[in-house]
DNA sequence: ACGGCGTATTTTAACGATATTGTCTGCGAA
DNA sequence: TTCGCAGACAATATCGTTAAAATACGCCGT
């Protein structure tokens, strides 16, 4: 590798001089500046980036650390991405797996201290075990976990948005609607706070809340939700709307329906969550709540720039407002 | 920040010997290492990656660089992360939102010498560009453009896939086959090489090929795909088929197709490019072309993982084989 | 001619970890 | 008693860079 000495060697000149040309910090006199530009560009010289961080202290970089690099967070991680670089940082992603070891390995205080700040998007770690993760580093934390109050925090308005895609549904003559991918805990969770917003929508419309209308599935995906939803087929349960607690869970349910002969609008509404750039595609487009990204990476990265810069004062925890967008897979959608 | 030496003042020994109970390379006595392990509980004490990277001049660390978070790269970047990790490395992704100044910059000496081997997803930069980045550090290019010969670099077969979709279609039916987002380039780009496909199914079938039938769109969005497609039907270019140039193409085509009534297959057939995960699940199943991530994953891992072990010898020019997935887009299709 | 001042450049000392070399202690063998 | 040697630990140098302090050099005014 070569090095600022070999550069200062080549010039004649001490490393310092280099230095300074390099990063213009104290005046170098014109000919010696030409003798060291001529040297590095001779030499392909390149700062040594490891080198220059241990000296400062600090990398200029932000890690974003996610589950997968999959739909949701491709999607939010293309929204932070420039509004880090705005702040003159680069930012890097790191994958957890959804796996709470390997969570606790990302924020392990080691792995911080090669960042100048972390958004930790938390799908695996329970507010226990993220109590215990103690850095000085600015974190802030997102997704739909009840998180410890001492960290800053970002999540959506979960109960809300799936109040409102419910009671879209059900204003559009629904009147058994299920609540796929739902969950009855009593904890906060993505599943559970969706599923209240399920109850709540019900409860204003004055319509009976039944619990064998809430299916949970076992993994978020697709192909999860498409046997669960066949399995609700063939049971006989009846049905005449759908509340997919994500986007991916809808998609799973767009093709067991299809697959019965089951026609959207017409026999089942369906209405999504996170409103990924695949629903408004897939015909008849997919009624979503918008997980508003753009916001979410905003606050997201505002609070975090205000830790970098030393802001001290309370955690903020702040409930990113979301939108509903109607389309076709819901009566009255274009 | 606590350091080692806080500790070993806290535990009245030398940072060498902190050192060597944390790395256990020199043997400790049991007691001085008990006090050596109370005082880095105590302290909470983390060792600074930065300074260890400096010492050791690796870091253990492989950087996936692509244009955007979405779709096809996550889905690699999926398949990439655990290869990584079963070498004993961590794998951190950076983005350059397939702008090739943003590349240069990724892939700028500097930046590298963070990571102790790069792959590469190149989409901005052509090979006079690349050819100017000389680094000794092991690199492998992935992507469909053409690249300097000394580059290790993985890609698709991506006219034989082109060609398997569209005698598929031309197999079950079609006659007239568009190759949407397709181009009539002469060198090699991703979207000419599907074209070539394209036009190899064809005459192979002894059909003729009719260049009005190639469709650019203006950017590789669903949204473009779906406009252009309109405007095409609105031309009223008699057509029974669409080979997309990737499956995000294809869904484009979908939903424009569904507005204007046309039924897929029975009207149209449609084959993509990509096999993403959706394809699937939009009704009827889109027909495309598996482009075999874990295959291209390994193939790049392997080659990478070769030249970070010291591995001299030519670069390897790898081209992934691709395979057809028949989905109820094209008739016969399930 | 000389003190003083400003600019150009070098020297020194970190940043935090670790490889290498060096010191000390105690014990067994001659 | 003396020497050697092994085990346990400490001191030093180093990775490549940069902040801060020190030096060298010319030039000015008196």
């Amino acid at each position: 590798m070569v090095t600022m000495s070999d550069v200062a060697r080549e010039a004649g000149v001490s490393v310092m001089t280099v230095s300074n040309v390099l990063n213009e910090r104290l005046p170098v006199g014109a000919p010696t500046r030409a003798r060291v530009l001529a040297a590095v560009e001779a030499l392909g010289y390149e700062v040594n980036l490891t080198a220059r961080h241990l000296r400062a202290g600090r990398t200029d970089t932000v890690a974003l650390i996610v589950p997968s690099f999959h739909d949701y967070f491709g999607e939010v991680a293309d929204q932070i991405a420039p509004l880090v670089e705005a702040h003159g940082r680069h930012l890097v992603l790191e994958r957890t797996s959804a796996n709470a070891q390997h969570e606790m390995e990302a924020v392990s205080v080691a792995r911080l201290q090669l960042y100048d700040g972390v958004l930790l998007s938390v799908a695996g770690l329970d507010p226990e075990q993220l109590s215990r993760v103690r850095t000085s580093k600015p974190i802030v934390l997102l997704g739909e976990r009840d998180v410890p109050d001492h960290f800053d925090h970002v999540r959506l308005a979960n109960e809300e948005g799936a109040r409102l895609a419910t009671a879209h549904m059900i204003e559009r003559g629904s009147r058994r609607i299920l609540a796929l991918g739902c969950t009855l805990d009593q904890t906060h969770m993505m599943t559970s706070d969706r599923r209240v917003g399920w109850e709540v929508a019900h409860r204003d419309a004055g319509l009976p809340v039944d619990e064998r209308y809430v299916v949970p599935i076992a993994t978020y995906s697709s192909e999860a939700a498409r046997s669960t939803l066949l399995d609700v087929i063939a049971s006989g349960l009846p049905f005449d709307g759908i509340f997919a607690a994500t986007d991916v869970i809808a998609l799973g349910a767009v093709a067991a329906l299809a697959s019965r002969g089951l026609h959207v609008p017409d026999d089942v509404q369906l209405a999504g969550f996170d409103n990924l750039e695949v629903s408004s595609f897939v015909p008849p487009g997919i009624t979503s709540v918008d997980p508003n990204h753009r916001g979410v990476a905003q606050h997201a990265v505002g609070l975090l720039h205000r830790r970098m810069a030393g802001g001290a004062g309370p955690a903020e925890h702040v409930v990113a407002p979301v939108s509903l967008v109607v389309r076709g897979s819901t009566r009255g959608g274009r």
